[in-house]
RNA sequence: GUGGCUGUAGCUCAGCCCGGUUAGAGCGCCAGGUUGUGAUCCUGGAUGUCGGGGGUUCAAGUCCCCUCAGCCACCCCA
């Protein structure tokens, strides 16, 4: 009512982040859940690595790249050391690759926010998370398989099915120098047909005009050069295993010659994940590849590595635009009743769950209509009640919620026993037989 | 960084074009429908800085300007 009193401006989460609450979150915890499996099967650990490092560690690996140069969250601490916030993931894992000089071959997994300057929109946040594996020490093409099926088992044990895998092939580092000069060379002479956006690049980024979206573009490079028919021997061979493998799991692909992925360090294979079921303009939902230069680029020797990123946002809109992962049934076991004032609630609950039951309860006195509302919406099986009668006979009521059987009365002792005997009966499948 | 659209109860939205009593609906939430029991139904109730600020006006959710935020696209990428 009064003026006088200040009113204070809610705090909202900063532009481009977002909290993830529950029941969504489940969603969440179940990805997450399902990746540490999958790849833990597979040898892959778990790194725990800081959400920001000294700059160069990134700026090293990137400094051609927009992620880097224009999008990084940086900042001087008290310390006046330079750091940013991590914008992807396979930077730091290199960075602590070079500090521990793990024995090889090192396979390590994260799941990890990312950060990066952008203004947010569909499937883009300047917070992100993702999910992903490297694999550092080998060059072995077979291992670029390995990592590629991780990643596509993991889309598949999701029940995705509109899911594209693309690859490509930069060839070593050598391939990649020369083919930038040729691509950037064929260009030139033709800039004045491309579109003006696009000829901008040609300078610094020849590459990136290969797989532009515009249509004056795309029709005036229809010729290029692809890089794919310019591999040095090995390169070529190394490809050609990799496909091999591919093709003898049973993993469908596509060579796309002009996929450009978005880092610098890439070597060899490169890969991306898109789906068909996003109609957003970001509709690429994982990728990696491989960066035989990258540790050495961070001051440690010479090392082999490959690995992919997968985005948990867009994993999620994709699982939803698909219609899987459905949410998982609520879990309480029982859920107390009280309208005795409340402490026997309290102390049973407690030795409900010390006991291993999930157990929920109400608060602040409710009538008992209200609980059992409360305790239907909750999703528990049994209902368990304390009343004025129960408490002073020592006992409670234990009424199944899910199937048409009668409450019954038990004392205190037995809680556990009779509990145990009530939930072992299968759940039913649907709620619409209730009592 | 550029552009388009949008901001009204916890959620989804109507009202804004043609300014005018206490700002509405549905869902959700809370309570009640006799003495202790979950669907549905009935009744009642609570919650709104009408994104924020400024301006025009006797009067603004409604008109104008600025700003912030959200969504979407470019760019870039997970």
């Amino acid at each position: 009512m009064s003026e006088s009193s200040a009113r204070i401006e809610p705090f909202k989460a900063p532009v481009g982040t977002h909290d993830v609450l529950p029941p969504a979150s489940a969603h969440w915890q179940a990805l997450v859940a399902n990746f540490a499996t999958m790849v833990g099967r597979a040898g892959y650990g778990f790194l725990q690595s800081p959400m920001f490092e000294e700059i160069g560690v990134f700026s090293r690996v990137g400094e051609g790249t927009d992620v880097v140069r224009k999008e990084m969250y940086d900042f001087l601490d008290k310390g006046n050391r330079h750091l940013a916030l991590r914008p992807e993931g396979t930077a730091s894992v290199a960075r602590a690759f070079v500090q521990h000089h793990p024995t090889t071959p090192w396979k390590v997994w994260y799941a990890a926010p990312s950060f990066r300057y952008e203004r947010p929109q569909a499937g883009r946040f300047r917070q992100h998370h993702q999910l992903g594996i490297e694999a550092l020490g080998s060059s072995d093409p077979d291992l670029d398989v390995e990592v590629i099926a991780l990643l596509w088992d993991f889309y598949a044990a999701l029940g995705l099915r509109r899911v594209e895998l693309v690859i490509n092939s930069m060839g070593t580092a050598e391939d990649r120098r020369t083919y930038i000069a040729s691509i950037q060379k064929w260009l030139e002479e033709r800039i004045d047909h491309l579109d003006p956006a696009d000829a901008e690049k040609v300078a610094d980024h020849p590459m990136r005009v290969l797989d532009s979206k515009r249509p004056i573009t795309i029709a005036a490079i229809g010729d290029a050069p692809r890089i794919t028919d310019h591999l040095s021997s090995d390169a070529a061979a190394h490809f050609e295993r990799v496909r091999a493998g591919l093709d003898s799991l049973g993993i469908p692909y596509r060579v796309e010659p002009r996929l450009v992925r978005g880092l610098d360090y890439y070597t060899h294979t490169t890969f991306e994940f898109i789906s068909h079921a996003l109609d957003a303009a970001q509709s690429t939902i994982g990728g990696g590849g491989r960066y035989d230069g990258l540790v050495e680029s961070l001051g440690g020797p010479p090392t082999a590595g490959i690995g992919f990123g997968t985005g948990i946002e867009r994993v999620l809109l994709t699982c939803d635009a698909e219609g899987v992962l459905d949410a998982p049934a609520a879990t309480v076991d029982v859920y107390v009743l009280d309208t005795t004032g409340g402490a026997a609630a309290r102390d049973l609950t407690v030795e409900l769950r010390r006991s291993g039951f999930s157990a929920e309860r109400a608060f602040d006195g409710r009538s008992m209509k209200s609980q059992m509302k409360s305790a239907d919406r909750s999703g528990a099986r049994v209902a368990l009640i304390i009343g004025s009668d129960e408490l002073e006979a020592g006992v409670v009521t234990l009424r199944p919620l899910r199937e048409d059987r009668p409450q019954i009365t038990v004392e205190r002792a037995r809680i556990v026993d009779e509990l145990t005997a009530l939930l072992s009966i299968p759940a039913p499948q649907t709620s619409e037989d209730l009592p």
